[in-house]
DNA sequence: CGTACACGTCTACGCTGTACACCCATGAGT
DNA sequence: ACTCATGGGTGTACAGCGTAGACGTGTACG
């Protein structure tokens, strides 16, 4: 009712993207809003639980304003996907959350009903249906995540330093691919790529199976 | 050298397995190896640091013994993509830390290489090899990150329940699906899937291109 | 007027990671 | 035989954390 949660959401939000989720403590928080750690806890339950809410109010900025029945199944899902993709680039600290609370949020099970109807539509057989939104979801978070947490980017080792902590006879695969190595990597693309391959293997699935 | 460190990695290994990673703290730490907290400081830099050894120390069980080219490409893909969803299942503590940390461990050179040259060997073309391996391992370790979280299995809320979140008039796709969702889901059968459709799908890179 | 309730404060406890100074056993060099 | 460096361990201390519990205080309504 109040709208006082949402304030105190939208501080520990403000707080995580200028130091860190890390630096949101009760405390901090509480200084930012301007009252006693303790008051905070009439408004939120837990710590945990202001987690939760921090990443519920980032779902819903993850979805779309209003249906689009107007776009193809591609289109919608290629948005969410970008979305997903923007919200963790701008809040890099909310990625792996995204992996420990089920979608069980309002927001969260909007988002998989966009891809479930993307998918019927895409013509793919009813039963399949949730295992691939299961799978597109995970490759679509786990980039994000990935990108977010620098998995994909391993700061002060390039490539050819990297290497060098073994001998290159052990690394066979990385010798075969030699130069292709060493080019520096645009994620932008590599994600459009990446969501082209499941596009085609959404397609493949809705083929009358062969 | 000692062989110190590695006892106190197993123990904190140990400590996470049983009571969960929240519980390896620096005393909890020193109490089970027997020393002083700060005693752990002389083989471990950080807590941080203790983290990444812990995590390298699972990353070795990972691989295989030894290099295995008597069995296809697909075999080998499939062999380390079982071996991370066991790790992981053996290990639920540790799937998140494996999304944060780039692997440029050698035993993370080693798992990277494998898929390499699973993938050249199945004839894509060597520019894609190393965005397709970030594709992979990035589904792989997701999936198993989202079984161990729960993500996929909304503890006391069935998906009927869940579904009452919100009216069906919103969730067009949870209701043309109907039963499908009501199915207990076999993630075992599910990951088998998902894994021959990521095989088709490098199948598909490695044709001409058409 | 009384009283219920939402909101906030104050104090305190047990826990965390770790900086800093100190100690002791071993083994090598002269 | 005497010195001295080095690796491993101890003890103390500090700042910060989440949060339980008791206590105020203002506003709204019967």
């Amino acid at each position: 009712m109040s709208g006082r949660r949402e304030e105190i959401l939208d501080a520990a939000l403000a707080i995580a993207d200028e130091h860190g989720v890390d630096a949101v403590s009760m405390r901090a928080l509480a200084d930012r809003v301007g009252v006693t750690p303790m008051a905070l806890y009439r408004h939120v339950k837990d710590k945990a639980a202001l987690l939760d809410g921090m990443v519920g109010r980032l779902l819903a900025a993850l979805l779309p304003p209003e249906p689009r029945p107007d776009h193809t199944w591609e289109e919608r899902l290629d948005a969410l996907a970008h979305a997903c993709r923007k919200v963790t680039q701008q809040h890099p600290w909310a990625a792996h959350l995204l992996f420990s609370r089920p979608a069980v949020t309002p927001d969260g099970l909007r988002a998989v009903d966009i891809i479930y109807t993307a998918l019927i539509e895409a013509g793919v057989p009813e039963p399949e249906v949730p295992r691939l939104e299961r799978l597109i979801s995970t490759f679509v978070i786990g980039f994000a995540a990935s990108e977010a947490a620098g998995r994909f980017a391993p700061g002060d080792l390039d490539p050819r330093g990297r290497r060098g902590l073994l001998p290159d006879s052990e690394l066979p695969g990385h010798r075969a691919l030699g130069p292709w190595l060493d080019l520096p990597l645009d994620l932008t693309a590599e994600f459009e790529a990446d969501l082209a391959d499941i596009r085609r293997m959404v397609e493949a699935a809705a083929r009358p199976s062969r």
